[in-house]
DNA sequence: TGCACTTTGGCAACAGCGTTGCTTAAGTGG
DNA sequence: CCACTTAAGCAACGCTGTTGCCAAAGTGCA
């Protein structure tokens, strides 16, 4: 990748910037004199480049604040409508597909059965009929643009060049191109990332800070995805949050895998047996070693199995990571909390895949804007 | 911070990336067309850019290359001696201080006595008389500039602000100012950082590429550097790399930090038995769980106790990550290397502190150019 | 030796970025 | 009603990388 810049990057950069700001801002908006503040830049820049972004479409003005003795400043705010994407959630017996507007609000949600395991040509046209659902059904005029589409799925993947890997039990998927097939299909550009890595981004966009973000997922199976300076961590090869497979227990329990005493096996071992208190202080100790390594700033829950007891999963969680923030004699403790809305913030992080870049967002190789 | 970008932001950024390849390339250089293809930016940029270097004694021609049928490319390369940092490296009984020059090679370094447990003003007035010894004994001429001083020491610290916390054993740091106070001292401007981010940066700078980097030291204690993406992640506290207190055995042998079955206190126990094979298992299998989690590309050893048993730490550690690496389906295995010099790639990591930003490879808050 | 061709790299003009200086808009308070 | 304050835009400007063009410096063949 390159990383030289230009005049057309360097107004992509400050636009993007400008853009995330209004989207943090909600629907209470943002001054012009604050985005000055918050970017770094002055007054008059911010005048220009919230110009164009009206004149795109992208912003409006809503309002002004009270006067502090002068003129009042006024509020802008994000045009939600300006831009829609795609989620979709291909899961192992179920695709969830959501329409996303540029605030990140879900306009409409679908569900279709799906089986990963029937042929690619299936799956393919299940996908391209759910998007072409949501788009019908969720956006408020027809003219609205949709940027694309963002397509999470379990097990190794490769994002940059969308290309599947083995995904757990369909090694039929292993080197499937994914990304360009479901591109030509739906006519969309299309981002592919794993299921644990978009939750992560949705989950983290929705908070108003720019912390280092960590959501553990437990469902069949034990996962990770990081957020770190705001945009997602995913490693050169797409390998990053691998934490089901931690080593927490040396020659402990064999796991599936062919390792011994596993995170994932540990943890699902004591949920099988209805012991959730255990399950939720090895899922800790595991999150404790996670926030302590990185230095994370928060850590959010989800997936089924701590969807059935989640106040048992944040307790069990959150007292081993407070115990050892006590040790090491630091006051503030990492906050814990549980993802509501049970499968649905796959699906609506996989739109944030697609929307994240225009903010800023993107990962490591950074996004154009189309 | 901003993050808002204007001109000589762009400027800067460009210049940092072309002399960045031009510290990569070495003593053999690079032609200003292979800048413009690894930048992506236009030759005629390159061409400017590289003038601007050259007046500025930054960058100087070395030689052609053989001609591909027309005019032969100009090989460009980095000025070593344009300008120098000092690295400090302040052990618990020992300070290290170095003079690099920009091309990171270490031109002067000097060995004094230290105890940490002495009054601030001591320690300072040792690290003062350190930094003028490397500077009266390094530069082949007087007039070249010195960027500044990095100092790494163990313990939390946070980078930000350049205070110390309780800095393990000597309580007494708690708070103070080092920074400052330092810059103060030797009126130059200071960086200071944990010693293991110190020597993770310095080693990953060796290196001709961007891979994803971890450097586990392994010493009277056992703490990890990590560089994402070229630079230190630090984390929002510089609490980042707290490695040794990880959970590998849960519910096993008690820690001195409080905890039970921590990587350090398992590691330093098989040490301490002379069962080095047990203590490199334990290190591979808290290494693999980090490469697993981060998708890391390199692990690199090092600190006194792995330097006592070279090999057999490495081919401990490297079996466990082969292993790993082996049941997931992956080919390519993780390198692991170990980290020669003793104790100065810290100090010399130190410098780097310093000489980094000037490359574009500063942590998350943009360091400026002197 | 001479000429055609290829490739490198700089000069000059240019579009477009944020910045600066100033003006206009829109409030408050006496 | 007027002085004052604060917000926001217009116009000119400096500087960025880009584009178009040309000189420099090689190779290869006649």
């Amino acid at each position: 990748m390159s990383g030289g810049a230009n005049l057309p990057a360097l107004r992509h950069h400050n636009a993007s910037l400008v853009l995330d700001l209004l989207r943090v801002a909600g629907e209470q908006g943002i001054s012009r004199l604050e985005l000055a503040e918050r970017t770094g830049l002055t007054p008059q820049a911010v005048s220009k480049i919230t110009a164009r972004l009206r004149a795109e479409g992208l912003a409006a003005e809503a309002g002004r604040l009270a006067s502090t003795g002068g003129k009042p400043r006024t509020v802008l705010r994000l045009v939600p409508d300006a831009g829609y994407a795609v989620g979709l959630h291909l899961d192992r017996d179920e695709l969830t597909a959501v329409l996303a507007d540029l605030a990140g609000t879900t306009v409409a949600t679908r569900t279709f059965p799906l089986d990963l395991g029937a042929p690619a040509a299936d799956v393919l046209a299940t996908a391209a009929h759910a998007v072409q659902t949501v788009r019908a059904e969720g956006r408020r005029t027809e003219d609205r643009p949709v940027f694309g589409v963002g397509a999470a799925l379990p097990g190794p993947l490769d994002h940059r060049s969308g290309v599947l890997h083995r995904v757990t039990g369909f090694p039929r998927w292993d080197g499937y191109p994914l990304r360009d097939a479901l591109a030509e299909h739906t006519g969309l550009p299309v981002v592919v990332d794993k299921d644990t890595n978009a939750a992560a981004l949705g989950l983290a966009l929705r908070e108003r800070t720019e912390a280092d973000f960590a959501y553990l997922h437990l469902g069949t199976g034990l996962g990770a995805g990081l957020v770190l300076g705001g945009a997602l961590h995913r490693g050169a090869r797409t390998g990053a949050g691998e934490f089901g497979h931690q080593t927490l227990q040396l020659d402990g329990p064999p796991c599936h895998c062919g390792g011994r005493g596993c995170i994932e096996a540990l943890c699902l071992a004591a949920a099988g047996r209805g012991d959730v208190a255990e399950a939720a202080r090895v899922l800790g100790a595991g999150a404790a070693n996670l926030v302590g390594l990185l230095d994370i700033d928060r850590v959010v829950l989800g997936g089924r199995t701590v969807a059935a007891h989640e106040d048992a999963y944040v307790r069990g969680v959150r007292a081993v990571i407070e115990e050892r923030a006590r040790r090491e004699g630091v006051t503030a403790s990492v906050p814990v909390t549980v993802a509501g809305g049970g499968d649905r913030p796959v699906a609506e992080g996989a739109a944030q895949l697609v929307l994240a870049p225009l903010f800023g967002r993107a990962g490591e190789d950074g996004g154009e804007r189309g």
